[in-house]
DNA sequence: ATGGCGAGACTCTCTCGA
């Protein structure tokens, strides 16, 4: 089983391109994606379901929105965090070969001094809250986002640079180590990596080519599935076509 | 040097992202 997160910073954009990766990637059983920036009504369900695959999505106009992109069916989809009243599309969460995958895009904070930063912070508050409840009821759980929670040093391409900063705050992993409070272990620190591995990069500057960039888009999973994770990759492909995302797919893999 | 790039929208200039 494979499950791949991807802040696609526009569906409309991006969809042929992740529809040819997905066929590229015949081992992916669900893909969790961000930043879809789609109204339900303008959202290309017919095209996703007619190139072989079950769909599930909750998006906003211009901002936002998230989908889960899956092979085989889901039940009991959820949206957004139950008793958290936000206006935001940032979380979806369906069962899938009976694992619970969660689907988020957490904000992005803007800058310390932001009411975005605030709201940031107390949404995280609320999702980690409401995170310890679904752990509960499905202790077989993966938790796909775009972070935009960078947690360490070593997650930074320059913290010198960085320190101070949206992404690396005090704060902001702190509360990214509540969330692994929960039981929750980042995948891809189980695995030796390469140094200076990243999800994302700046698209200005010449960020990509430079490996300016941050690990921002993580993969958590519960303690029930730990065990059965033997891979976790960001896979860099997708930036070699025309028009790339900003942000590039993360993969966990795990024995079936 | 607070710039740079890309996407979206009541667009030709603005907001937002990270």
């Amino acid at each position: 089983m494979q499950f791949v997160t991807w802040n696609v910073n526009s569906l409309k954009i991006r969809l042929p391109q992740v529809l040819e990766w997905l066929a590229a990637n015949p081992g992916v059983t669900a893909l969790g994606i961000q930043e879809t920036k789609l109204e339900d009504t303008a959202f290309p369900q017919a095209e996703i379901e007619a190139a072989g695959f079950h769909v599930a999505f909750a998006g906003q106009k211009t901002y936002n929105g998230v989908a889960i992109i899956a092979r085989a069916p889901m039940t009991a989809v959820s949206i957004n965090i139950p008793g958290f009243a936000d206006e935001q599309k940032r979380v979806i969460a369906a069962t899938i070969n009976d694992v619970r995958f969660v689907c988020a895009y957490i904000p992005n904070g803007q800058s310390l001094d932001s009411d975005k930063y605030v709201y940031k912070l107390s949404w995280l508050k609320a999702f980690t809250d409401w995170l310890q409840g679904e752990l509960a009821n499905h202790p077989k759980l993966i938790l796909a986002g775009d972070y935009n929670i960078a947690p360490e040093d070593r997650d930074v391409h320059d913290p010198a640079k960085w320190e101070g900063q949206v992404l690396v705050s005090g704060p902001e992993r702190s509360a990214f180590r509540q969330l692994l409070a929960l039981g929750l272990t980042d995948s891809f620190r189980l695995f030796d990596q390469p140094e200076k591995s990243f999800s994302w990069w700046d698209y200005r500057m010449y960020g990509f080519k430079r490996n300016a960039g941050l690990r921002i888009d993580h993969l958590l999973v519960s303690q029930a599935l730990k065990p059965l994770v033997t891979a976790c990759v960001i896979d860099k492909e997708p930036r070699r076509v025309e028009r790339p995302s900003d942000h590039t797919p993360v993969i966990v893999t795990l024995a079936d």
